[in-house]
DNA sequence: ATTGACAAGTGTACACCGTACACCTAGATT
DNA sequence: AATCTAGGTGTACGGTGTACACTTGTCAAT
């Protein structure tokens, strides 16, 4: 709660913040390499001694999930056309191209172990798309693992949001779950009811997943098999 | 060259391997998780001192690639029955209960930088297997760019083996290619005709890999949903 | 049996990492 | 002026990977 003069402040010597150090380090591992980026590099990047950092993010955990927050948030979100198709495409695409902006962000997401707000949000909102498009909630939601498991390595911890045994935190999402993210929500009842095995946790056949997501894909090639379909490469002549 | 006497050697004291290394390591790993698998905590395991394992393995990085050699080259390899799709799944599915069984594995096969020789055979005979079935080139490269980002992480990766700019190696590897992974050579010349702007190099237009994965799995589930597919799970009466 | 070579296990040491903890300090609040 | 407090500092500890020099155990050849 400070900012010096709340904007355009000229900010001499440090005067860190979160928004700062996440800033920093996104920068840094664009430069350097996120391997490389280590809590003394990054202080020493920004003009501050390393413990400086841990006043405004936990540890490094903590940072990473940060910088994933930032660079999730900054998904292109376009207006809708109210095509579902067309509309889903828009928005993966959108995420595909910050996600590739980044080198070192689809492994740092991958290798979270729990998903952030922002990725919920995204992933909500995708839902909300293929809902409204008319798909089933049975439908999208498979749909929902498999192209997760495209646009990022999610897939079967989706509903699983609690790594360790935070139960508190798991009651508290459970219960802010529906309100703030309506689609999920109606995914993840839905799965429950199914599956009435596993009332707490993913509720998800992770085999059936991988399944429906393989299927998906080699009946969608044989498809295209059977058309002779072909890639038409832009320096290819199209006329073999 | 030693092996004391060929088979069912006492092995007292600690006479390590490299394979000994390897499976302890992976054992290690299944037991106590990838993240607190250190060179210092293996080399007690085995009873050993952590210089020893070096002898063995020229650092954790090559530990790593050797701990996934092992695990691909584990996955099980059934007779074909002539039909592509079954085949191909039968294929996938057998990777996916090995990488499965080690809960590690797919976080650190997609943190390697390229290709072991294992995963390759495997790319390779899994490549061989569309082609035998009648798919053509173009079709068949562009589902395993699909598939492969299913099955683990390499997507854009495939055919640039070389991280950093080791030519030597890089040479080495377009010479040996074609004689011993035949199927992805074809693939591999296809694409650099298709690009030739690219002589060295992936060859593969990534975004459109990408989008041809995505439009993939949205006609797909487009498909399914025009036809009112649903998912029958078994807890589900099949009335509805 | 002695020697010598060589593969393999050992011990020490170093640079780097994340971060706990006590401290200081400057600005705001009272 | 006294106090509080958010935020930057300094030191220190235990952990990591691994370079390098060493000892040792085993074999072939003498």
């Amino acid at each position: 709660m400070r900012t010096p003069s709340g904007a355009g402040g000229p900010a001499r010597r440090a005067t860190l913040s979160r928004d700062r150090v996440l800033r920093g380090a996104i920068a840094y591992a664009d430069v350097n390499g996120i391997e490389s980026l280590s809590m003394r590099g990054l202080a020493q990047e920004l003009g501050v001694v390393p413990m400086a950092l841990y006043k405004h993010v936990v540890n490094k955990e903590d940072l990473l999930d940060g910088m994933i927050e930032v660079v999730v948030g900054e998904i292109d979100q376009a207006q809708g056309t109210g095509q579902w198709k067309h509309d889903v495409r828009q928005r993966i695409l959108a995420a595909h191209k910050s996600l590739l902006f980044h080198p070192w962000a689809r492994a740092v997401l991958e290798s979270r172990s729990s998903m952030t707000p922002a990725m919920l949000d995204y992933l909500d909102s995708l839902t909300g798309l293929f809902l409204a498009g008319g798909l089933s909630v049975d439908l999208t939601h498979h749909v929902m693992h498999t192209l997760g498991n495209r646009m990022w390595g999610f897939s079967q911890e989706l509903f699983a949001a609690t790594p360790k045994s935070d139960t508190e935190s798991l009651n508290t999402q459970r219960n802010a779950l529906p309100r703030q993210r309506p689609h999920l929500a109606e995914i993840a009842k839905a799965a429950a009811h199914a599956d009435p095995s596993s009332t707490v946790g993913p509720g998800c056949d992770d085999q059936f997943e991988f399944e429906f997501a393989l299927d998906l894909i080699l009946d969608g090639v044989d498809t295209l098999h059977a058309r002779h379909w072909s890639s038409a490469r832009p320096t290819t002549t199209a006329s073999d």
